[in-house]
DNA sequence: GGGTCGCCTTGACGACCGTCAACTTCCCGA
DNA sequence: TCGGGAAGTTGACGGTCGTCAAGGCGACCC
């Protein structure tokens, strides 16, 4: 289904560099207990029922988080870009399978016994904590919102939009995707070839353009935005 | 779109009788800074775009939370149970509608603000928080999985198994649908004449029987469960 | 420079599902 | 008991998308 790479990252180094390009990350009071590591295409971060004893945060490049249905079929649960935390669940073992996407993307990882520790003692970070992971949640529920669109152009618009709002706040009209067609199709649980059509149909009502088959420009931002409306609007 | 209804609670009480059937619920160490309140079919317990003021969970009843699209489709994008958890947002102000489904719901309101200042002095409430919305992660996820599947008799297997998880652990072949075909339509993102003929559809392959409309069993749990496998099976 | 391997696009065809419509059943209140 | 409205089911039909297939494009390596 897809590539196996090796399984061990390219390389690892405690005390992270604080690679984010908004100056320090969340979590920097844990700075001390991280080991950052790098990954390359494909490679996997960590891996559905294995122990789950990190949480994580990606410091550059991107990842995917997935399940792999017994048809073979992929579900793309999270797309993770720089600032986003991974990994943290209630239970003992990872629920998913994360990979890195970008070749150099590089991961902090946060053992999740000692965190929880230091949270204890610390309501700040606790709180941090939360925080990162109620983004997390939102991040699922636009997910939802976009999978739950009528036609596929409309995911795809949708999804567009996310993309180009977490990957650029500043310049919200150019988007550099950072991944293939294949990750938006599993990601809007769609056919390759319907996310393809997609784009070139929006292409041709000049709802968006292309420089290059990842680097899109949204022209009509409001054919894009069918946008969802209060309850009480 | 939908009937709506008085929006205030048919009743409210301070001290919250414990009503969950598994017995103290898990903020039980908030339960003197609680507001319950009963609502009827439909009603509104938070609203979009209103000042996120305060933190939920169901002691009895069912609740959906859900958003409504310009073109007047409305997704929802949980289903709430009694234990559930729902209102957490790092944001300022609710991002979803929820109402009411079942006349009698019953709902602990906890004022956000005193439940942080309270998390920040006790790590373990601070735990329980985060495990809370750990468990609301994982429904949306869960969900996300319903909703990324082919067929539409795919879908709804989905949901019976989910919903009969959650309902009834013990029996786990029994489930008392809480509700509609409507609700589970805009849940699962696909239409109400879908849903209907899918159930009849899996009724018919001899998959699940019924004992009126909202009371189904399970038979063969495996045609249900084409189930989610490790990125490493 | 050539070859190979992903990635992306396009076409044809058929199945599935959304829409519209009609009808039945059930529930609740008058 | 009757009536009305919501909930649920079923049928017909057309559009959308998944599948299969073929081909183009670009990157990277030898």
């Amino acid at each position: 289904m897809y590539a196996k790479v090796a399984s061990q990252p390219i390389s690892t180094t405690r005390h992270p560099h604080r690679a984010l390009p908004n100056g320090p990350h969340p979590l920097q009071s844990l700075d001390n207990l991280a080991m950052t590591a790098a990954y390359g295409r494909g490679q996997e971060i960590c891996g559905q029922s294995r122990p789950a004893e990190n949480w994580y945060m990606v410091l550059a490049g991107s990842a995917r988080c997935f399940i792999v249905r017994s048809d073979g079929r992929r579900q793309i649960v999270d797309l993770l870009l720089p600032g986003d935390f991974f990994g943290c669940t209630a239970r003992e073992a990872y629920d998913f399978t994360v990979e890195a996407i970008d070749p150099g993307t590089i991961v902090a990882g946060y053992p999740r016994r000692r965190v929880e520790a230091l949270a204890d003692s610390d309501p700040r970070l606790a709180r941090e904590v939360r925080k990162l992971v109620l983004e997390a949640m939102s991040r699922l529920q636009a997910q939802l919102l976009s999978i739950g669109r009528i036609t596929a152009p409309e995911k795809v618009g949708s999804f567009l939009l996310d993309m180009a709002a977490r990957l650029s706040p500043g310049h919200p009209d150019n988007v550099m995707l950072p991944v293939s067609r294949y990750d938006i199709a599993d990601y809007l649980a769609v056919s390759v070839e319907t996310v393809s059509r997609s784009l070139t149909d929006l292409k041709h009502r000049g709802v968006i353009s292309f420089s290059g088959t990842r680097s899109v420009r949204i022209v009509d931002r409001d054919a894009l935005d069918d946008r969802e409306t209060a309850a009480h609007a």
